[in-house]
DNA sequence: GATCATATGTACGCAGGCGCACAGACACTT
DNA sequence: AAGTGTCTGTGCGCCTGCGTACATATGATC
C-alpha cells in the first residue's frame, strides 16, 4: 500500500521524546518501512544495518536455540527501536528479530544512528532508558518462564502486545503465539480456550480480540504490572530534556 | 580478615581493562569491600548508592517475585561491575543483587562513576560492551528456563560460576543453588547426584569441586557456550581503547 | 460453491518437576 | 563426646506441559 495514511514519525514515542533539536536532524533520514509479519529484522550474530523504530508494528526479540526452539525475550513496539546492541557495542546480538505483527516503522542507518548517540546529549541518554527499560522485561521474563503457568503468560503477552498496538484486535495464530512464549501450540490453543470462556477474549482463526482488558490485568501474573511499571517509570510520555 | 593478601583493584577484569588515564583517576576512590555470603548489594526498587567491582566473589542478580519465587537473571564476578541500572538512567531495577559466593571486590559511589561515565569516552564503552553481554546471558537464560532440564541447567550454572572464579571449589548449598535456578531443591539435589555419578563433580555439605572441566561442558546445554563466547567477543583480555 | 491449505480442537500416554514429609549425615558448638 | 542445627537423600502422589496423532473448522482461491 504505497502512500498509506499514516507516516507520522512521532508515532513512534522514542521519536517523539527526542528534543525538538535533535528530531529535526533525524527526520530527513529517516525511511518509512514495511514490516510484513514474520519479517526477519536480524539475525543472531549478524551485524546490524539498520534500526527500526516501528509505528503500528510489533517486533519480538528471540532467543532460538540450536534445535530450533525459541522463546521471546521482549518485544517492540511504538514506544521503542529495534537494534539497541549496535549503540550498546556489540554490532550484533545473538537474538533474533522478527515482526510478530504486521504493519509499519521507520528505518535510519546504523552509521547515523552511532553519529546521533555518540554525541552523548539526551538521545544518548533516552536510548540508554528505553535499553534499561527492555532489560527489565528480559529479566522479569526469566522469571515468568520459570513460574508461572501457559494461562498467566498468555495474559502477560496479550496485554503486552496489546500496549503496543492502537488497536484492540490481535492478528496472530495460536501457533506464532506458542513460538514466542517457548510453548506448544496446543497449550495456547488450551489457555486461549480458557480465557475465551471467562469472556475476556474472543477469536477466530488468527485473530484475537480482547474483550475484557481490566479482567486480563487481573488474571495475568505480577510481571506485567512490573515491566509497564517501570516502562511508564522510565519512558514518561513527555519530550526528554 | 582485615589486612587480606589480595587487594588488587585490577583483579577485576573490568577495572584492568580501563586505560591507564581513566585508571589512575579511580584508584584512589574504589573502597575495598568484603562480600559475605548473602549480603545484599541491592535491592528491588532501591536507590543505588555504590556499584561493585567483584574480585573474588560472585554476586548473583535476581528476579524477585511477590511471593518470594525467584530465579537468577545473570552471575557477576571479577568480569564485570554490578549496578549498570545506575548508568543505564534507571537509578534503580526492580531486580535484586545478592553475593552468591562470598569473597572481596572493591565500590565506587555511585555519584563518582556518573562522573565517569558522561565523560563518554572509553570509560563509557566499556561500560557498555559489558552491560551488552549482560544482556545477551539473561536472553539465553530466558530461553534455557524454558527449553532445559534442570540437570543441563545446573552444568551451565556451574561453568558460568566457575569462570568467575579462580579455584575449581565452590562454597555453596544446594539450596542456594535452587533458589538461583527457581527450582526445587531437591531437583539440585537429585541433578548434582547424577554429575557425581557422572564422575564431574564432587561435593559434600556445602562444597562443590568440579572435577571434570570438560565433562561439564559436553552435558550443560548449548547456553553456557553461547555466553561464553558473547563475553569473549565483547570483553577481550586487553586495555580498551 | 467446491477445493485446499492452514488454523484450531481434542485426546492419550508420558515425563519432568512440584509439594510434602521425613530420614540420615555432616560439621560446628559447648 | 554429646548435642544441635543445617544440609542432603529419598520417596511418595500430583499436575502441568510435552509429543504425537488425528479430527474439525475456517477462510482464501479458483
Amino acid at each position: 500500500m504505497p502512500g498509506d495514511h499514516q507516516e507520522d514519525p512521532l508515532e513512534n514515542k522514542l521519536l517523539a521524546a527526542l528534543p525538538d533539536a535533535d528530531l529535526a536532524r533525524w527526520l530527513p533520514q529517516l525511511e518509512p518501512v514495511d514490516l510484513p509479519l514474520g519479517k526477519v529484522l536480524y539475525e543472531s550474530g549478524r551485524r546490524l544495518s539498520h534500526v527500526y523504530f516501528p509505528t503500528t508494528a510489533i517486533v519480538s526479540l528471540l532467543s532460538v536455540m540450536e534445535d530450533g526452539a525459541s522463546a521471546e525475550i521482549s518485544v517492540v513496539g511504538h514506544e521503542g527501536i529495534v537494534g539497541v546492541s549496535l549503540f550498546m557495542g556489540g554490532d550484533s546480538t545473538p537474538s533474533r528479530a522478527v515482526v510478530q505483527s504486521a504493519g509499519r516503522g521507520f528505518s535510519l542507518k546504523a552509521h547515523l544512528l552511532l553519529l546521533e548517540f555518540n554525541r552523548a546529549g539526551s538521545v544518548m541518554h533516552l536510548l540508554l532508558r528505553y535499553t534499561q527499560a527492555l532489560i527489565t522485561q528480559m529479566a522479569q521474563t526469566v522469571a515468568c518462564n520459570r513460574h508461572h503457568s501457559v494461562d498467566q503468560q498468555l495474559c502477560r503477552w496479550l496485554l503486552l502486545s496489546l500496549d503496543r498496538l492502537a488497536s484492540d484486535e490481535l492478528v496472530m495464530t495460536q501457533e506464532l503465539i506458542a513460538n514466542m512464549l517457548g510453548v506448544r501450540r496446543e497449550g495456547v490453543t488450551e489457555a486461549a480456550g480458557q480465557l475465551h470462556k471467562a469472556g475476556l477474549i474472543d477469536y477466530r482463526r488468527g485473530h484475537i480480540t480482547v474483550l475484557d482488558r481490566p479482567g486480563l490485568e487481573r488474571r495475568s501474573c505480577e510481571c506485567y504490572g512490573v515491566v509497564k511499571k517501570e516502562y511508564d517509570r522510565l519512558l514518561p510520555a513527555s519530550k526528554a530534556t
